[in-house]
DNA sequence: AAAAAAAAATGAACTAGTTTAAGACTTTTA
DNA sequence: TAAAAGTCTTAAACTAGTTCATTTTTTTTT
């Protein structure tokens, strides 16, 4: 993929919320940063601290943390047109507790610590931006985290199915079942029940 | 209360993230409605459109849903200095699935939709409040959503005593039980276990 | 295209959490 | 201040989800 269209994505994604002028925009590409990750590449390892918040452009990825068994919990999936990071390290700097690894071969733009806080300086209106992007991520996350207590494991697979179809062919089903809080063997149980039915 | 004491209280958690000069804070005020809610009165019921954003100066409250069967989910408990609401239906006028029940005499102020998005236009700061309002809430639902579905009952039960020691007696056992997504049978089992531990 | 590695399915034995029911304790209401 | 209503505890029987072990299928690497 060359830059324009990456660029053009990341507009796109912007001018949902806020209108920019093209010097602004010019402004707003200059402080972003290329990055791509081969297949099972890591964006990120847990003990570090996270550097960038990632725009994809490209691609697709997955967002875990190891407990203290060594058993892998996925926080977040990300596809192109989606934001990712560890934003309480990001804003802290305090080390991540995460792991950012590619599940497909992507390309991401990637905005640093210094650039995010000068972008606000620069073009006050991305604090509008983000107010409303966090407004909207708010929204769902009270609803995960509701769900995530008071629904069973099949209610939950039949939700993450019908709300992202597009995300369910390209992972992995032991993934999945790590996101949905359950061990693969009990999913590979739930899906040959609906199969059944 | 009298009035200025909330005042005080809701313009001190305003400037933890943005300075406001005198008149913008005579502004703000003006933008607000104080409502109280007596013990056991509800601030919301599901099917309304949320009115309005909260912010309690005195109380407690929380805010659950009640599934098909009729059994409660709490989703979370609002306590002085805390903001509260159902935003979801706040910002799409889409009817609510939450109640909001005060479990303390209560006090409160609130900010209408048309106050919400006149607050923007008038004092653009705002923008700033919200995006980091809102971020450091996305911070902890991130958070909780994890914790939901890779933690036991158990760490769940007393990550929450560990990290709201004023709510903890503040509520019934069987509302936290509600809030934990167990049933307050098996809590009174983990807190019996705790004990003689 | 073969070999190696990882993912998926299945089943049996287990455990965390639920359900139902009953009695003791506490709070609310009249 | 008595009665009623709601909360908390305990226990036995149950179910959703886990663990461990084995086989089959798919994907990755050479």
């Amino acid at each position: 993929m060359n830059f324009k269209e990456s660029h053009q994505l990341i507009l796109d994604n912007v001018s949902r919320f806020i209108d920019l002028t093209e010097l602004e925009k010019q402004k707003y590409i200059s402080l972003l940063t290329e990055i791509n990750v081969k297949k099972k590449g890591f964006l990120m390892q847990a003990g570090e601290v996270a550097k960038y918040e990632y725009f994809i452009t490209k691609g697709c990825l997955k967002v875990y943390t190891l407990d203290e068994n060594g058993a892998p919990h996925i926080s977040m999936f990300a596809i192109e047109d989606y934001w990712t990071g560890d934003l309480s390290s990001f804003m802290t700097r305090e080390p991540s507790r995460y792991f950012i690894k590619a599940t497909e071969h992507s390309e991401l733009l990637g905005i640093s610590r210094a650039n995010y806080d000068l972008l606000f300086q620069e073009i006050p209106k991305f604090e509008k931006f983000y107010r409303t992007l966090y407004q909207k991520s708010l929204i769902s996350y009270i609803r995960r985290s509701n769900h995530g207590i008071s629904l069973t494991a099949e209610e939950r697979y039949v939700n993450f199915k019908k709300k992202y179809p597009q995300i369910v062919h390209r992972i992995t089903q032991k993934d999945l079942a790590g996101y949905l809080g359950i061990t693969p063997e009990f999913m590979s149980k739930i899906i040959s029940k609906i199969n059944r039915m």
